[in-house]
DNA sequence: GCAATTATTTCAAACGTTTGAAATGTAGTT
DNA sequence: AACTACATTTCAAACGTTTGAAATAATTGC
């Protein structure tokens, strides 16, 4: 039980020396005698020195700190973008501090002031659903600390620094897919309408069509909240015309799939077995259905953390200027299941 | 774009004070005339001063810091239990460092000399797998930083600080329910052996058994490693009697029965209809499942880490001594699905 | 043996805040 | 006018580190 904490001076005075040959000792300084360094080094170890951050942090005017804002934790999208994030940063000298907005717009405000008075040395932020107004995250520019934003796009905001999923290539890969399948009428479920990723994915879908002149119909596109009532309305509207009867269907996010094949299955859709399923995600979940997917969208969250955080770090360090904007895209692949 | 940072000394020269004028003023001193106190407030609002926290936890020999060192964010539990630390940790002035050990305990001592030297006021710990020496995680402890295990039982270490569920009871409760509706033949799927909790389940399967008078078989016991081989090998030895068939089925984890129930049905196995199923976790997935377990066994992750995040706090603050090991258990609950 | 180098150590200020003690200002009392 | 009693502000040290400049010690050359 050692009350008085090892310090730096502790350890000078112990050696009757002065705080900064201790230091610069302790820092492998040239100037210092190679037998003093052994033994403050010496000394350091068997009284179990650690240098004190909150000193160093306030010397050197950094807190060693990133902050991630992100929606939610029980999303594998996020937990899996953090290995990425985690890996680099630690690396790097930079604990993380994560927070959870919870897609709630005050909430995200909150953590945002959390972390600027927390003083991190930059920012990576995947927006909650409603963001609109981005004053509580400019405030982290204007005091010169870099913010990356990551997973969601922040259409509102076009001076800023992205990383992002090629989500339009995505969902153009799958679409083509199901029509080399021989798939003439496919469905596009699409998520909520002002996530900008649900019309670069529609896009996708679209453009897939329109190349292998398969026709659209308005009639195989529909919209979900994410909420199972939402979904399986949605999916009632995609099957209601007996004459326009889809055979695939492409969608946001596959969790929602699981809901729509839940609904479809329950009404006993006559065409039930022939429906073929792809989705956003990938998640290992899928394995356990008995009607799953048969392909999946894999977003490489990882990946995509780890973009976002070197581009950050290369931001921190001034290796880019904080007002020369970086777009990164990250590409998708088409993981195809059984 | 402020090049020089807002600090109190930048403020007391603007209203020509004392630093320790402006200082008292912010921190609301009554011997601070109201007058000046507008006056500085006034203008550091309209500066945006945020007070540097690397200084404040300097002079205040504290970090404002909680460390949590656990295994994997991809686990539900674990990003559950987030939810309970967090909020709580925020509202008492703390930020939250989250680093995982993947199960690996190099991984989990690289986390916790990080931490340490991040100067964390406490740490919360879910321990890996493999770990059964606690010297990394006792340097805490030795320099007056609290410790809370929680999640996973750290039998070897008696000493410490915990914050577990009552897995004992939840298997019971579970059990029981199922010889309640009849079972005869309960067959009990434990995890590795090495986690305590497998035998700690076992023992509320027992007691359920023997406190209503259902013969015990050593037939209808068996363990695996989580991964699916190492499930279907185990589930093979449950059913491989034909005189000795289980009924019905309590797991240590959900996710094998996932597993379980799908090598069971594609065996076509003839008694598979009547066989029912109750396992620890409680995830959203089983609504999707054909063949769902008919009851889960809630553990109430949010609640295991708001236990442990007020017992820390409670230890930062010295309302507990620190050498007065406190052990708390946490309630599961029975969930009945459909 | 003494100046000129060079090697090594120490000084002192700084980072931004807090806080008890000391100083100053103001008003009230006699 | 001198004194007390407050109200208010400022001083100064401290938290633990880093680092350029200054001081000191040791070594070399002549």
């Amino acid at each position: 039980m050692n009350n008085t904490p090892v310090t730096l001076k502790f350890l000078a005075e112990k050696l009757k020396m002065s705080v900064s040959t201790v230091s610069k000792a302790l820092n492998n300084y040239p100037t210092i005698n190679e037998y003093t360094k052994q033994r403050v080094q010496e000394m350091a170890r068997d009284l179990h020195f650690t240098p004190n951050k909150s000193a160093i942090n306030l010397k050197e005017r950094k807190s060693h700190i990133i902050g991630i804002i992100l929606p939610n934790l029980l999303d594998h999208f996020f937990t899996r973008s953090i290995y990425g994030v985690e890996q680099f940063a630690t690396q790097n000298g930079y604990n993380v501090i994560i927070s959870q907005s919870h897609d709630d717009l005050k909430k995200e405000i909150q953590s945002a002031n959390m972390l600027l008075r927390s003083r991190v040395d930059g920012l990576i932020v995947a927006i909650s659903k409603h963001t609109q107004d981005f004053a509580h995250l400019d405030q982290f520019e204007n005091m010169g600390i870099p913010v990356v934003y990551y997973a969601r796009n922040p259409s509102f905001n076009l001076s800023c620094h992205k990383v992002l999923g090629n989500t339009f290539h995505g969902c153009y890969q799958a679409t083509k897919f199901l029509i080399n399948k021989g798939h003439k009428k496919i469905a596009y479920l699409g998520g909520p309408k002002m996530i900008n990723f649900t019309h670069d994915r529609f896009n996708g879908y679209i453009n897939a069509l329109n190349d292998n002149q398969v026709p659209f119909s308005s009639e195989l596109v529909a919209y979900t909240n994410f909420d199972k009532e939402s979904t399986i309305s949605a999916i009632k509207n995609l099957f209601a015309n007996p004459e326009n009867i889809p055979t695939a269907l492409v969608a946001f996010k596959e969790t929602i799939l699981f809901d729509a094949i839940k609904y479809l299955k329950s009404i006993n859709h006559p065409n039930f077995n022939e429906i073929e399923c792809i989705g956003f995600g990938n998640t290992s979940f899928i394995a356990y259905l008995d009607s799953p997917p048969i392909a999946s969208i894999e977003e490489n969250p990882e990946s995509v953390g780890e973009n976002a955080i070197k581009l950050l770090i290369q931001l921190i360090n001034k290796e880019i200027d904080i007002h020369n904007y970086q777009k990164i895209m990250v590409d998708c692949k088409l993981i195809v299941h059984g």
